[in-house]
DNA sequence: CGGTCATCGTTCGTACACGAACAAAATGGA
DNA sequence: TCCATTTTGTTCGTGTACGAACGATGACCG
Protein backbone atom coordinates (compact mmCIF):
# COMPACT_ATOMS: atom_id res chain seq x y z
CA UNK A 1 0.00 0.00 0.00
CA UNK A 2 0.96 3.56 -0.92
CA UNK A 3 4.39 3.33 -2.99
CA UNK A 4 2.99 6.14 -4.73
CA UNK A 5 6.04 8.39 -3.87
CA UNK A 6 5.85 10.50 -6.60
CA UNK A 7 2.25 10.68 -8.19
CA UNK A 8 1.21 13.19 -5.35
CA UNK A 9 0.80 16.65 -7.37
CA UNK A 10 0.46 18.82 -3.85
CA UNK A 11 4.06 17.60 -3.30
CA UNK A 12 5.69 17.79 -6.10
CA UNK A 13 3.49 20.44 -7.40
CA UNK A 14 6.23 22.53 -7.40
CA UNK A 15 8.55 21.12 -8.74
CA UNK A 16 8.47 21.83 -12.42
CA UNK A 17 10.14 25.40 -11.84
CA UNK A 18 13.67 26.57 -12.19
CA UNK A 19 14.42 25.42 -8.89
CA UNK A 20 13.95 22.34 -8.83
CA UNK A 21 15.67 20.73 -5.91
CA UNK A 22 13.82 17.72 -3.95
CA UNK A 23 16.48 17.71 -1.00
CA UNK A 24 14.26 19.02 1.58
CA UNK A 25 16.23 19.56 5.20
CA UNK A 26 13.40 19.40 7.30
CA UNK A 27 12.29 15.97 6.15
CA UNK A 28 15.91 13.83 6.45
CA UNK A 29 15.81 11.69 9.88
CA UNK A 30 19.95 13.04 10.57
CA UNK A 31 18.49 16.86 10.60
CA UNK A 32 15.10 15.89 12.52
CA UNK A 33 17.14 13.37 15.02
CA UNK A 34 19.87 16.28 15.19
CA UNK A 35 17.06 18.71 16.28
CA UNK A 36 14.86 15.70 18.81
CA UNK A 37 18.31 15.19 20.28
CA UNK A 38 18.72 19.02 20.85
CA UNK A 39 15.13 19.32 21.89
CA UNK A 40 16.18 17.24 24.49
CA UNK A 41 19.62 18.40 25.85
CA UNK A 42 17.47 21.63 25.93
CA UNK A 43 15.09 19.63 29.09
CA UNK A 44 17.73 17.71 30.05
CA UNK A 45 19.67 21.36 31.20
CA UNK A 46 16.85 22.86 32.58
CA UNK A 47 15.77 20.34 35.02
CA UNK A 48 19.24 19.55 36.53
CA UNK A 49 19.81 23.15 36.98
CA UNK A 50 20.99 22.21 40.50
CA UNK A 51 22.87 19.28 40.02
CA UNK A 52 24.86 20.54 37.54
CA UNK A 53 25.15 17.12 35.32
CA UNK A 54 25.48 17.00 31.82
CA UNK A 55 23.71 14.06 29.87
CA UNK A 56 26.26 12.17 29.63
CA UNK A 57 27.62 12.37 33.24
CA UNK A 58 24.74 11.53 34.46
CA UNK A 59 24.48 8.04 32.22
CA UNK A 60 27.55 7.01 33.76
CA UNK A 61 26.96 7.53 36.96
CA UNK A 62 23.53 5.66 36.47
CA UNK A 63 25.43 3.11 34.70
CA UNK A 64 28.09 2.69 37.59
CA UNK A 65 25.37 2.53 40.19
CA UNK A 66 23.57 0.19 38.43
CA UNK A 67 27.14 -2.21 37.36
CA UNK A 68 28.62 -1.22 40.96
CA UNK A 69 31.99 -0.95 39.56
CA UNK A 70 33.87 -1.31 35.46
CA UNK A 71 37.11 -0.47 34.27
CA UNK A 72 36.60 3.37 31.72
CA UNK A 73 36.35 1.04 28.69
CA UNK A 74 33.79 -1.25 30.25
CA UNK A 75 31.77 1.53 31.15
CA UNK A 76 32.12 3.67 28.09
CA UNK A 77 31.02 0.70 26.15
CA UNK A 78 27.68 0.17 28.26
CA UNK A 79 26.92 3.86 27.95
CA UNK A 80 27.84 3.81 24.31
CA UNK A 81 30.77 6.36 24.54
CA UNK A 82 33.99 6.49 23.04
CA UNK A 83 37.28 5.95 25.14
CA UNK A 84 38.72 9.54 24.78
CA UNK A 85 35.20 10.89 25.59
CA UNK A 86 35.12 8.70 28.37
CA UNK A 87 38.31 9.89 29.29
CA UNK A 88 36.84 13.63 29.93
CA UNK A 89 33.36 12.40 31.45
CA UNK A 90 35.33 10.72 34.16
CA UNK A 91 37.95 13.37 34.77
CA UNK A 92 35.22 15.41 35.40
CA UNK A 93 33.07 13.62 37.89
CA UNK A 94 36.38 12.41 39.93
CA UNK A 95 37.21 16.22 40.14
CA UNK A 96 33.64 16.47 41.71
CA UNK A 97 34.26 13.45 43.94
CA UNK A 98 31.26 11.71 42.62
CA UNK A 99 32.98 8.79 41.48
CA UNK A 100 36.34 6.98 42.67
CA UNK A 101 39.38 5.19 40.25
CA UNK A 102 41.47 2.41 41.52
CA UNK A 103 43.93 -0.10 39.08
CA UNK A 104 42.61 -3.04 39.04
CA UNK A 105 45.27 -5.30 41.04
CA UNK A 106 44.22 -8.51 38.55
CA UNK A 107 44.97 -6.65 35.48
CA UNK A 108 47.66 -3.38 35.54
CA UNK A 109 46.33 -1.94 32.31
CA UNK A 110 42.83 -0.96 33.99
CA UNK A 111 41.20 1.30 35.76
CA UNK A 112 38.61 0.16 38.05
CA UNK A 113 35.72 3.11 38.73
CA UNK A 114 33.15 3.01 41.81
CA UNK A 115 30.63 5.19 42.30
CA UNK A 116 32.09 7.67 46.27
CA UNK A 117 29.67 7.83 48.98
CA UNK A 118 28.22 11.76 47.38
CA UNK A 119 28.10 10.05 44.20
CA UNK A 120 25.63 7.22 45.39
CA UNK A 121 23.46 9.60 47.10
CA UNK A 122 23.35 11.85 44.06
CA UNK A 123 22.58 8.63 41.70
CA UNK A 124 19.85 7.80 44.41
CA UNK A 125 18.12 11.44 44.16
CA UNK A 126 18.69 12.05 40.46
CA UNK A 127 17.13 8.88 39.41
CA UNK A 128 13.75 10.16 39.60
CA UNK A 129 14.69 13.34 37.73
CA UNK A 130 15.99 11.51 34.49
CA UNK A 131 12.39 9.30 34.39
CA UNK A 132 10.64 12.98 34.67
CA UNK A 133 13.45 13.86 31.99
CA UNK A 134 12.15 10.85 29.81
CA UNK A 135 9.01 12.26 30.27
CA UNK A 136 8.58 15.57 29.20
CA UNK A 137 10.81 14.81 26.44
CA UNK A 138 7.98 12.39 24.83
CA UNK A 139 5.22 14.95 25.99
CA UNK A 140 4.52 15.80 22.71
CA UNK A 141 3.13 11.78 22.11
CA UNK A 142 0.27 9.86 23.97
CA UNK A 143 1.17 6.68 25.24
CA UNK A 144 0.37 4.15 22.36
CA UNK A 145 2.39 7.11 20.64
CA UNK A 146 5.50 6.80 22.73
CA UNK A 147 5.56 2.86 22.65
CA UNK A 148 5.34 3.16 19.05
CA UNK A 149 8.50 5.74 18.84
CA UNK A 150 10.49 4.22 21.51
CA UNK A 151 10.40 0.56 19.96
CA UNK A 152 11.40 1.94 16.36
CA UNK A 153 13.35 4.57 17.45
CA UNK A 154 15.50 1.28 19.55
CA UNK A 155 15.76 -0.28 15.92
CA UNK A 156 17.82 2.79 14.49
CA UNK A 157 20.29 2.79 17.37
CA UNK A 158 21.80 -0.78 17.44
CA UNK B 1 -0.23 14.87 38.61
CA UNK B 2 0.22 11.08 38.11
CA UNK B 3 2.19 10.23 40.98
CA UNK B 4 1.75 6.41 41.24
CA UNK B 5 5.17 5.70 39.45
CA UNK B 6 6.10 2.28 40.82
CA UNK B 7 2.33 0.48 40.01
CA UNK B 8 3.08 -1.65 36.96
CA UNK B 9 4.45 -4.58 38.08
CA UNK B 10 5.60 -6.08 34.69
CA UNK B 11 7.70 -3.55 34.21
CA UNK B 12 9.05 -4.17 38.18
CA UNK B 13 9.17 -7.63 38.26
CA UNK B 14 12.19 -8.19 39.25
CA UNK B 15 12.70 -4.54 41.23
CA UNK B 16 12.03 -6.62 44.86
CA UNK B 17 15.65 -7.98 44.25
CA UNK B 18 18.39 -6.67 45.87
CA UNK B 19 19.32 -4.26 43.31
CA UNK B 20 16.24 -2.36 42.79
CA UNK B 21 17.18 0.44 40.67
CA UNK B 22 14.01 1.17 38.34
CA UNK B 23 16.34 3.37 36.24
CA UNK B 24 17.14 1.80 32.73
CA UNK B 25 19.62 3.90 30.79
CA UNK B 26 19.31 1.63 27.36
CA UNK B 27 15.23 2.18 27.20
CA UNK B 28 15.58 6.31 27.68
CA UNK B 29 14.47 8.17 25.04
CA UNK B 30 17.44 11.02 25.23
CA UNK B 31 19.93 8.21 25.30
CA UNK B 32 18.55 6.32 22.39
CA UNK B 33 18.32 9.88 20.34
CA UNK B 34 21.72 9.81 20.52
CA UNK B 35 22.64 6.15 19.79
CA UNK B 36 20.63 6.74 16.58
CA UNK B 37 22.09 9.96 15.82
CA UNK B 38 26.08 8.65 16.26
CA UNK B 39 24.60 5.76 14.02
CA UNK B 40 23.08 8.35 11.16
CA UNK B 41 26.45 10.28 11.68
CA UNK B 42 28.60 7.00 10.93
CA UNK B 43 26.50 6.30 8.19
CA UNK B 44 26.62 9.82 6.73
CA UNK B 45 30.58 9.73 7.38
CA UNK B 46 31.03 6.24 5.75
CA UNK B 47 28.90 7.80 2.37
CA UNK B 48 31.14 11.35 2.42
CA UNK B 49 34.52 9.42 2.36
CA UNK B 50 35.87 11.55 -0.65
CA UNK B 51 33.40 15.05 -0.55
CA UNK B 52 34.74 15.03 3.06
CA UNK B 53 32.13 17.12 4.13
CA UNK B 54 30.31 17.06 7.77
CA UNK B 55 26.58 16.55 8.26
CA UNK B 56 26.30 20.21 9.23
CA UNK B 57 28.71 21.65 6.63
CA UNK B 58 26.47 19.24 4.17
CA UNK B 59 23.04 20.85 5.70
CA UNK B 60 24.33 24.52 5.06
CA UNK B 61 25.20 23.93 1.54
CA UNK B 62 22.16 22.43 0.76
CA UNK B 63 19.98 24.62 2.51
CA UNK B 64 22.28 27.76 1.02
CA UNK B 65 21.64 26.19 -2.05
CA UNK B 66 17.40 26.01 -1.64
CA UNK B 67 17.21 29.67 -0.45
CA UNK B 68 19.92 31.30 -2.68
CA UNK B 69 21.42 33.98 -0.21
CA UNK B 70 21.11 34.27 3.42
CA UNK B 71 22.83 36.00 6.52
CA UNK B 72 24.71 33.68 8.89
CA UNK B 73 22.37 34.10 11.36
CA UNK B 74 19.76 33.38 9.08
CA UNK B 75 21.15 30.39 7.86
CA UNK B 76 21.45 29.32 11.44
CA UNK B 77 18.23 29.27 12.08
CA UNK B 78 17.15 27.87 8.89
CA UNK B 79 19.55 24.44 9.75
CA UNK B 80 19.20 24.88 13.32
CA UNK B 81 22.60 26.04 14.83
CA UNK B 82 23.65 27.92 17.02
CA UNK B 83 25.20 31.28 16.02
CA UNK B 84 28.25 30.66 17.29
CA UNK B 85 28.60 26.97 15.69
CA UNK B 86 27.19 28.87 12.56
CA UNK B 87 30.76 30.95 12.81
CA UNK B 88 33.08 27.70 12.72
CA UNK B 89 31.41 26.10 10.09
CA UNK B 90 31.29 28.97 7.35
CA UNK B 91 34.91 29.79 8.30
CA UNK B 92 35.56 25.85 7.11
CA UNK B 93 33.43 26.16 4.51
CA UNK B 94 35.11 29.64 2.86
CA UNK B 95 38.73 28.31 3.62
CA UNK B 96 37.33 25.67 1.46
CA UNK B 97 36.07 27.67 -1.16
CA UNK B 98 32.73 26.73 -1.53
CA UNK B 99 30.77 29.82 0.06
CA UNK B 100 31.27 33.77 0.18
CA UNK B 101 30.65 36.07 2.10
CA UNK B 102 29.97 39.73 1.18
CA UNK B 103 28.59 42.73 3.70
CA UNK B 104 25.04 43.63 3.12
CA UNK B 105 24.58 47.23 1.41
CA UNK B 106 21.35 47.79 3.49
CA UNK B 107 22.53 46.12 6.86
CA UNK B 108 26.19 46.87 7.77
CA UNK B 109 25.54 44.08 10.67
CA UNK B 110 24.75 41.54 8.39
CA UNK B 111 26.94 39.08 6.47
CA UNK B 112 25.45 37.98 3.55
CA UNK B 113 25.94 34.17 2.49
CA UNK B 114 26.00 32.63 -1.39
CA UNK B 115 27.59 29.55 -2.70
CA UNK B 116 30.93 29.78 -5.07
CA UNK B 117 30.72 28.07 -8.48
CA UNK B 118 32.36 25.06 -6.89
CA UNK B 119 29.60 25.21 -4.14
CA UNK B 120 27.07 24.68 -6.23
CA UNK B 121 28.40 22.08 -8.23
CA UNK B 122 29.07 20.08 -5.24
CA UNK B 123 25.66 20.86 -4.12
CA UNK B 124 24.25 19.72 -7.11
CA UNK B 125 26.41 16.52 -7.08
CA UNK B 126 25.61 15.79 -3.40
CA UNK B 127 21.70 16.13 -3.68
CA UNK B 128 21.35 12.49 -4.48
CA UNK B 129 24.03 11.59 -1.86
CA UNK B 130 21.95 13.09 0.81
CA UNK B 131 18.81 10.90 0.14
CA UNK B 132 20.46 8.05 0.03
CA UNK B 133 22.26 8.89 3.75
CA UNK B 134 18.78 9.10 4.73
CA UNK B 135 17.70 5.58 2.78
CA UNK B 136 20.27 4.22 4.85
CA UNK B 137 19.66 5.27 7.95
CA UNK B 138 15.82 4.06 7.63
CA UNK B 139 16.87 0.15 6.71
CA UNK B 140 16.41 -1.07 9.28
CA UNK B 141 12.71 0.27 8.96
CA UNK B 142 9.94 -0.69 6.51
CA UNK B 143 8.20 1.79 4.27
CA UNK B 144 5.02 2.26 7.05
CA UNK B 145 7.21 1.98 9.39
CA UNK B 146 9.64 5.02 8.21
CA UNK B 147 6.78 7.39 7.72
CA UNK B 148 5.19 6.26 10.87
CA UNK B 149 8.83 6.99 12.86
CA UNK B 150 9.44 10.48 10.65
CA UNK B 151 5.90 11.67 11.48
CA UNK B 152 6.26 11.12 15.33
CA UNK B 153 10.18 11.95 15.02
CA UNK B 154 8.98 15.50 14.39
CA UNK B 155 6.87 15.83 16.66
CA UNK B 156 9.47 15.79 19.15
CA UNK B 157 11.84 18.63 16.77
CA UNK B 158 10.04 21.63 17.47
C1' DC C 1 15.47 63.84 18.03
C1' DG C 2 17.37 60.88 21.42
C1' DG C 3 17.23 56.86 24.09
C1' DT C 4 15.96 52.11 24.81
C1' DC C 5 15.79 47.86 22.91
C1' DA C 6 16.72 44.15 19.61
C1' DT C 7 19.72 42.03 16.21
C1' DC C 8 24.19 40.72 14.01
C1' DG C 9 28.49 38.68 14.12
C1' DT C 10 32.53 37.59 17.12
C1' DT C 11 35.17 35.60 20.89
C1' DC C 12 35.87 32.84 25.09
C1' DG C 13 35.19 28.85 27.91
C1' DT C 14 33.38 24.28 28.71
C1' DA C 15 31.80 19.89 27.20
C1' DC C 16 30.88 16.18 23.88
C1' DA C 17 32.48 13.19 19.69
C1' DC C 18 35.70 10.55 17.49
C1' DG C 19 39.76 9.22 14.40
C1' DA C 20 44.55 8.45 14.93
C1' DA C 21 48.67 7.26 17.10
C1' DC C 22 50.96 5.72 21.22
C1' DA C 23 52.99 2.82 25.29
C1' DA C 24 52.06 -0.58 28.63
C1' DA C 25 50.10 -4.77 29.68
C1' DA C 26 47.54 -9.06 28.78
C1' DT C 27 46.45 -12.98 25.69
C1' DG C 28 46.94 -16.61 22.63
C1' DG C 29 49.15 -19.78 19.64
C1' DA C 30 53.30 -22.01 17.48
C1' DT D 1 58.85 -19.84 25.79
C1' DC D 2 58.61 -16.30 22.23
C1' DC D 3 56.17 -13.44 19.41
C1' DA D 4 52.05 -11.48 17.16
C1' DT D 5 47.83 -9.68 18.39
C1' DT D 6 44.52 -7.48 21.28
C1' DT D 7 43.08 -4.63 24.97
C1' DT D 8 43.47 -0.54 27.96
C1' DG D 9 44.04 4.09 28.90
C1' DT D 10 46.12 8.49 27.18
C1' DT D 11 47.02 12.44 24.14
C1' DC D 12 46.41 15.28 19.99
C1' DG D 13 43.70 17.42 16.46
C1' DT D 14 39.34 18.73 14.36
C1' DG D 15 34.56 19.64 14.60
C1' DT D 16 30.09 20.32 16.76
C1' DA D 17 27.18 22.56 20.67
C1' DC D 18 25.99 26.40 23.35
C1' DG D 19 25.95 29.93 27.28
C1' DA D 20 27.85 34.37 28.09
C1' DA D 21 29.66 38.67 27.13
C1' DC D 22 30.95 42.10 23.79
C1' DG D 23 30.85 46.14 20.23
C1' DA D 24 28.54 47.73 16.23
C1' DT D 25 24.44 48.60 14.06
C1' DG D 26 19.49 48.98 13.21
C1' DA D 27 14.51 49.60 14.77
C1' DC D 28 11.15 51.49 17.57
C1' DC D 29 8.94 54.95 20.29
C1' DG D 30 8.04 58.88 23.19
Amino acid sequence: MASRVASRADQGARAADKDDTVYRLEEQVGHLLRRAHQRHTAIFQEMTDDAQLTPLQFAALMKLADVGEASQNHLGRLTAMDAATMQGVIKRLIARGLIERRPDPGDRRRLLLTLSAAGRKLAARAEGLGLEISDRTLEPLSAAERETFLRLLRRLSD
